[in-house]
RNA sequence: GCCGGUGUAGCUCAGUUGGCCAGAGCAGCUGAUUUGUAAUCAGCUGGUCGGGGGUUCGAAUCCCUCCACCGGCUCCA
């Protein structure tokens, strides 16, 4: 007999060789017909696994992340199978679970799929689960790991267990299909019950771009048919946020191909939306002690050769610009730093005048490649919210922990509740991706780890994420479609201030190097603003919408007093429209709720006698009567309330 | 940049075994209606079918090429 620990600490003896298929039976059949995978002393096994030892275990199922990775692991593999039995001789990649669903990646050889080939796979695969298959998991040497992918010609798996070690290596076979695998699987594929193939890519053979690109296809499944259909309707759904849609509906910002790629037009509504938030960060960083200022939109090439930033991306960027003049370059800028730099040298510096923070909402430019353009996330031209702050070393993590309550402070006025930190550091390994010295390195981590643990910040930390430069602290959103943004930015640099020879006169009258942080709360206002639709679904909040409120005349015969009412909700600073078309009150008002306008103010016979308008809440409907002074004070309330 | 897909009116889309002057709804314009809380009625305007080249008696439809967009991969100062 052994003893098995359960995650309550309780004790239970079975004989050896018990599985975690019977150890859920002996607890109830419920548990049984619902366990997926189980850790066995902290490894995840397959439920048909034997314990031969005493071991502590825990059950996984649905509910748990451990338990749906191998049901969506096995749901590679039945992909798989259903694909090797429609395309004979096609070689296998790797095929894992992720944070939602499985891919694999598979190379087709001279094939192209497309995705009317999904659903012939789809139907393959359900055969498989009609017909329920056992997956069997063997233990293999490596030799015959090697020899049997050898011999199927498959050179992905060949290489990944040449990786391997001898000892360590399984395959987990299912009818005729047998993969390479470390698992855990299902004991078989029958309660893989729903299932969609969701898209097909192309996917560089272990993500590097000099290899070749293998077909990746993307799956999702579930237990149940009804939790699919859910994931499909929330798919639906998110895609309504999309910020390319909204952006488009509501008018705030469009592409023109003759523009050019990624260089977005902000339309009025769109530009009105944007100054708001500049404003709003203005008047926040004024508090924080910080000085606008103003540069241009290039600069000499020289600039960015002593920066360093054109030894790294020079040659990807936007070519310099020459002039009638012999040898002169000037590059659009890509980064307002260099800039800053300047102006700091403008003057001499006393550590008294220390810390100096610049601030601009500069316009850069960056050759970004043209498949990663992406709406307003990703775009060529872009306005970052930037700063650069010079201080004393000293001061550094002070400096750094008033920028983290600058953001902080946004995101709860903007209701970001759901974003993560994270710390990127340079990876120890890789030195030739970064400059500056492993003293300044290793201060500036150290500054950035304590900024963020004084301000409770639940951090994640990412090993080789740094800039080339120093590291960083990014906030992290997910769009309407999970897709992970970053947006805030702090990083912490020796390095510029190294290669522009800033300085300041020290309490000892000697030169000493300032150090520089460079932060962007919002990131970029292009980003943000993109984030902000998704996040909001279009709905912003009433300091930041670009119309406020929308007065309705019942008919035409009121509109003299409608606009009597437009001037004045206007000359008290509340951004009124009118609307008075032709039409009927109904489909005015449907108009202007599909518009987004938080203020419906009806105006009819009623409202002209009692010199009152009528208020209807977007999404909410009619709020009864009141007077247009008392609803400017109501507006500037709800206002008030939303920025505290 | 790479793989796959898409591109028809301002917007959403129909039309593709090649064949009547390329269609609809919404928007816009004109007129009627003068409206009380999510679509009043009628008429009209609007398209070099992404650009260019080719095949054909004939191309939105087939082929080539370029451009843009979409989904990923790689990249992101």
């Amino acid at each position: 007999m052994i003893n098995i620990t359960l995650p309550d600490g309780s004790i239970r003896q079975y004989p050896e060789g018990v599985t975690g298929l019977e150890i859920a039976k002996s607890i109830s059949e419920r548990l049984a017909k619902e366990v997926l995978s189980i850790t066995v002393n902290g490894e995840v096994w397959d439920i048909t696994r034997p314990i031969n030892t005493n071991a502590s275990i825990k059950l996984h199922k649905w509910d748990d992340e451990q338990g749906k990775h191998a049901f969506w692991h096995s749901s590679a593999h039945l992909m798989a199978e259903a694909v090797e039995v429609l395309y004979p001789g096609v070689k296998f990649g790797i095929g894992p679970s992720i944070e939602t669903g499985f891919y694999y990646d598979i190379d087709f050889g001279d094939k192209t799929i497309s995705e009317t080939d999904l659903t012939k796979i789809e139907e393959k695969m359900m055969e498989f689960v009609r017909q329920p298959q056992t997956i069997t998991r063997s233990e293999v040497s490596k030799d015959f790991a090697l020899k049997t992918y050898t011999d199927k010609a498959d050179p992905y798996k060949v290489e990944l267990i040449s990786d391997l070690q001898d000892g360590t290596i399984s395959l987990y076979t299912q009818g005729e299909f047998t993969d390479l695998c470390r698992g855990p699987h299902l004991p078989d594929t029958s309660s893989i019950k729903a299932f969609k193939l969701i898209n097909i890519a192309g996917a560089y053979w272990r993500g590097n771009e000099k290899n070749k690109m293998l077909t990746r296809i993307y799956g999702v499944s579930f237990p149940k048919k009804s939790l699919l259909d859910e994931y499909l309707v929330m798919l639906e759904e998110a895609k309504k946020r999309d910020h390319r849609k909204l952006g488009k509906e509501l008018e705030l910002f469009t592409f023109s191909q003759k523009v050019g790629q990624g260089l977005p037009l902000w339309l009025p509504r769109g530009a009105q939306l944007r100054e708001k938030l500049e404003t709003f960060l203005k008047k926040i960083q004024k508090q924080y002690g910080y000085d606008q200022v103003i540069t241009p939109h290039i600069g000499q090439k020289e600039l960015y050769v002593t920066s360093g930033h054109y030894a790294k991306y020079g040659k990807d960027s936007f070519q310099p610009i020459h002039t009638p003049a012999e040898g002169e370059e000037f590059l659009l800028k890509p980064m307002n730093c260099p800039h800053h730099c300047e102006i700091y040298k403008s003057k001499p510096h006393s550590y008294k005048d220390l810390p100096v923070r610049l601030a601009e909402f500069g316009t850069v430019y960056r050759y970004e490649q043209s498949g990663e353009l992406h709406g307003l996330t990703r775009v060529r031209g872009f306005t970052q919210d930037d700063a650069h702050i010079f201080c004393r070393p000293d001061q550094l993590k002070e400096e750094f922990v008033k920028v983290i309550d600058i953001v902080l402070y946004i995101f709860r006025v903007l209701n970001f509740t759901e974003y993560t930190a994270q710390i990127s550091l340079r990876d120890p390994n890789d030195r030739e991706k970064y400059i500056g010295t492993d003293e300044n390195w290793e201060k500036a981590e150290r500054a950035i780890i304590e900024a963020a643990a004084e301000r409770g910040l639940s951090t994640v930390t990412e090993i080789g994420e740094a800039a080339f430069y120093g590291p960083k602290l990014d906030f992290m959103v997910r769009d309407a479609i999970g897709r992970k943004w970053q947006l805030g930015t702090i990083q912490v640099d020796y390095n510029l201030p190294e290669r522009f020879e800033l300085e300041y006169i020290g309490a000892d009258d000697k030169r000493h190097r300032p150090v520089m942080i460079h932060r962007a709360p919002f990131g970029s206002m292009e980003r943000f603003v993109a984030v902000l639709i998704e996040h909001t679904g279009g709905k912003f909040p009433l300091w930041l919408t670009p119309d406020q409120a929308v007065i309705i005349p019942i008919s035409e015969k009121f509109n003299d007093y409608a606009k009597k009412v437009l001037n004045f909700l206007n000359n008290s600073d509340i951004r009124t429209l009118i609307d008075d078309r032709n039409e009927k009150i109904g489909k005015k008002i449907r108009d202007n709720e599909l518009k987004k306008i938080p203020y419906l103010l009806i105006v009819g016979e009623k409202e002209v006698e009692s010199e009152q308008i009528a208020v209807r809440v977007q999404g909410e409907g009619d709020k009864g009567q009141m007077s247009p002074a008392n609803f400017v004070s109501f507006i500037n309330e709800e206002i008030e309330k939303q920025l505290k």
